[in-house]
DNA sequence: CTAGTTTACTTGACTAATCAAGTGATTGTG
DNA sequence: CACAATCACTTGATTAGTCAAGTAAACTAG
């Protein structure tokens, strides 16, 4: 019925494990009263900070609008602080911020690679990385998908 | 500064990557007015019906509440009918969406598989299969990260 | 036969995203 | 100098999902 190829079976794999392992991701970080999407954007913020609106949204790979209302919330939790500046928008943490990602930075680094260290080796680690970063980049290229 | 494992530069590639791909997926379906989401519920149900909603949601892994929305939008776009049997709801394509589906299947299959089929070898198609199943099976056992 | 439990589904409040249209400074260019 | 274009951001409508509380049918006692 569904001559399924090799190629759509990898696909629907990968999905049903980015789903899966992005809920799991939402209940460990609950403790820390984020969600992963916070957690991804504060994370982006610590390293590049101070950054502009539209630099972070090309980071964390979401549009204008998404950022802006990421934004709009996590500044109604005083996770960050905007400066209009120009007419820019210059955005860092804040201390209660700062002081939640110390804690869970690592946990979720840590709760990340758990997901592989349980189950392959160094060696198969390596070759998954290698691979899906090929897969990656292709899909980066990919931008405009003929017609 | 951040001292990432190998772990969590995969998982940081796979959802970026899932994320990517998923809207390439939808940006492919718009010309059968379809989404991803829609696509992937419209698919299981052909190869399952007639199902009921519960079993359904297990096979997208979604939610009970998640598909009964998805399943209301289905419905008023008339992709899909719902006959009260018992206390449960039988679902079933139409006409419809049998027919949206015979063009769309197939093109979904294929442009799925472009992202890996350009990249990888059949060797190398192989190695990443069995190792995201590996990894996906395994954060299936999961479910109940410790405390 | 009525009361309580379980099952299947719905719904309200919320997070997170998209697109497209709108706002409001800043920067050309005639 | 004024008008248009551009840039950075916001916002309304919509899709898609979550959780938790609610409803209604169908079984399961006492």
């Amino acid at each position: 019925m569904r001559n399924n190829t090799m190629g759509s079976l990898i696909w629907l794999r990968l999905m049903r494990f980015a789903n899966q392992s992005n809920q799991l991701s939402n209940e460990f970080l609950k403790r820390f009263d984020l969600t992963t999407a916070q957690f991804d954007v504060l994370a982006q913020i610590q390293v590049y900070q101070p950054i502009t609106q539209s630099e972070l949204a090309e980071k964390v790979v979401v549009t204008q609008g998404g950022i802006s209302r990421m934004l709009a919330r996590l500044e109604k939790e005083s996770y960050i602080v905007r400066k209009q500046e120009w007419k820019t928008k210059t955005i860092s943490l804040t201390e209660k911020a700062q002081a939640v990602l110390e804690e869970a930075l690592p946990a979720q680094l840590m709760f990340q690679s758990s997901f592989f260290e349980d189950v392959l080796t160094k060696e198969e680690e390596k070759q998954l990385y290698k691979l899906i970063t090929r897969v990656h980049k292709h899909s980066q290229q990919k931008k405009f998908p003929p017609e």
